[in-house]
DNA sequence: TCTCGCACTTC
DNA sequence: CGAAGTGCGAG
């Protein structure tokens, strides 16, 4: 079933999302018509086609049910999960080769929102970022044949919006938009970190991306997931959920909320859809031409301001969303370096003139450099940023029976890439490279080709250290095999925070002990290295 | 704006 | 059954 519910999508065209290579500008034209031939699958070369995964969004035609409406995303200080969530498909694969596949949330772009006369309007500039944390499947690293077997799921990743948060959930600031992104590594011993050839690849789904909210802004929203969460469901309204409201209020007559009205009212009008109290169309045409897509490749717009503003166009317009407009690059790295604390790394940061004010030429920072550090032991060093773990080296990882990823660390980037928002996911392929870039170059995310290795653009750079992938990888290869020994291994890197016990995060608990028992639920989560950051950023 | 407890749901 | 994921609405 997913499979075909995959393939189907390809064919529309434009789900899929190649690696390969990511097209930059100049290769756009070339793109444009949508690679439908992909690179598929050579088998022939086993390894080294990183560049040759595809991989599909699965619940697409969900997705793009939010994002035409603006998705919203709740945040609470307990951490809530996403809905729809992010589950994908992946094709292309080594079957032998082991893979780590995590995601991680970066800014989509620098303004902070609010939401009047029902649409998302740019209310000032963004929170600095927050301490960028990576969420690590648990499953990772694991065979291209697990992978390719079924639906990859990160349904349960968790959104906070406490910045201290101690149980490894990604940390957001409420009101600012926010873009996924998938990024698959090569965990095979051949690359194992310390290798500059380490492979990685990264995709992006444009209809993924969403505003967190401390609570729903747009009822369309809220609807959304009533209607399709099945936690939600004793909010639907069928014929019987006016009987629930009255149920709640102690009454025996149906009462009906605003809540309830407005989306009936919303959801009858179709398309006047925003004129509920309103007036709402109004962004529509303006809508139109922000957000628009090419072919496959995305492009970033220009004009920032209006852009953002639009990012979601409204339903009316989907279909108007297929249109090209100019950006400058689609690329986008992950900068795998790694090697040093993440602390360090973090101090270095780089200077903030540079992040903050990348013109809008400058994509997205997409990626980040991890670091790895090669302590690992230490798993609030890999919570909290400013922790590092004594242990030094990597003592526990060494030892441990089933590596982990011990502490890894990715960064992810931290400044806001402008980008619009891609049609396609994009991907980006680049090779590890072992160590961590201060040196940016200041390269054009237009870029890379998909092999060469890049430095990451200062200002994509962030401070984050990352130490995961290394250690990640690493300890991938000699993992044992199962993701389930593991898993328990990271998580309790992650999640464990000296004073805080986490209740609910079992996960780590199975560090020390290596019960088997430990789900692999456990939530990797990863913080990246940010705080210097802050400061600076502010705008003045 | 955000936090909390609630009733309801899935798992 | 209990744990955990939902949006609601009062505070």
């Amino acid at each position: 079933m997913l499979q075909e519910k995959a393939s189907a999508v390809a064919d529309e065209g434009m789900t899929v999302a190649q690696l390969g290579g990511r097209p930059e500008l100049a290769s756009d034209s070339s793109h444009l018509g949508l690679p439908t031939t992909p690179s598929i699958p050579q088998n022939n070369e086993p390894d080294k086609n990183i560049e040759n995964i595809k991989v599909v969004l699965h619940d697409r035609e969900l997705w793009k049910k939010f994002h035409e409406a603006g998705t919203e995303m709740i945040i609470t200080k307990a951490g809530r999960r996403m809905f729809p969530s992010y589950k994908v498909k992946v094709t292309g694969m080594n079957p032998k080769t082991k893979y780590i596949l995590l995601t991680d949330i970066i800014p989509a772009d620098d303004h902070r929102y609010k939401f009047c006369d029902n649409k998302w309007m740019v209310a000032g500039k963004a929170e600095p970022a927050m301490p960028g944390r990576l969420y690590v499947h648990p499953d990772s690293p694991a065979t291209g044949a697990h992978w390719m077997r079924q639906l990859v799921s990160f349904q349960k990743l968790k959104l906070t919006n406490n910045h201290l948060d101690p149980f490894g959930h990604i940390i957001l600031n409420s009101m600012h938009k926010y873009q996924p992104r998938l990024h698959i590594v090569k965990a095979d011993e051949n690359n194992a970190f310390g290798s500059k050839n380490t492979a990685y690849c990264t995709h992006v789904f444009h209809e993924t991306a969403f505003i967190s909210v401390t609570s729903y802004q747009n009822h369309k929203i809220t609807q959304l997931k009533i209607e399709n969460n099945p936690f939600a469901k004793g909010f639907r309204g069928s014929d019987e959920g006016d009987l629930r409201v009255s149920r709640l209020q102690g009454k025996d007559y149906p009462v009906i909320s605003k809540n309830m009205v407005r989306q009936r009212l919303i959801s009858s009008h179709g398309h006047l859809s925003g004129k509920l109290g309103t007036g709402v169309l109004s962004s529509h045409s303006q809508v139109v031409s922000h957000y628009q897509y090419d072919s496959g490749v995305p492009l970033p717009n220009s004009d920032s301001q209006e852009a953002l503003s639009h990012s979601f166009p409204s339903s009316r317009e989907s279909s108007l969303l297929y249109h090209c407009f100019k950006h400058r690059d689609n690329t986008r790295h992950l900068d795998l370096g790694c090697k040093r604390p993440y602390l360090d790394t973090t101090a270095s940061a780089v200077s903030e003139e540079h992040y903050f004010r990348s013109p809008p030429s400058y994509d997205p920072p997409l990626l980040s450099h991890p670091y790895c550090s090669e302590a690992l032991g230490s798993r609030e060093a890999c919570m909290y940023g400013g922790v590092e773990g004594e242990t030094g080296g990597a003592v526990g990882t060494d030892d441990l029976p089933a590596p982990s990823l011990n502490c890894n660390m990715w960064a992810s980037v931290q400044p806001y890439p402008r980008y619009g928002m891609q049609t396609v996911e994009s991907v980006q392929y680049q090779p590890f490279t072992a160590h961590f870039n201060s040196t940016a170059s200041a390269v054009p995310h237009h870029s890379s080709s998909m092999q060469r290795p890049h430095p990451a653009p200062p200002d994509l750079v962030t401070f984050t250290t990352q130490r995961v992938l290394q250690s990640t990888a690493s300890s991938a290869s000699s993992s044992p095999s199962g993701p389930a020994s593991r898993d328990r291994a990271h998580s309790s890197l992650f999640h464990r925070n000296p004073g805080s016990p986490l209740r609910s995060q079992r996960d780590f608990t199975g560090y020390p002990n290596h019960s088997p028992t430990s789900t692999r639920e456990s939530a990797y989560q990863f913080q990246t290295g940010l705080s210097s950051v802050g400061p600076h950023w502010t705008d003045s």
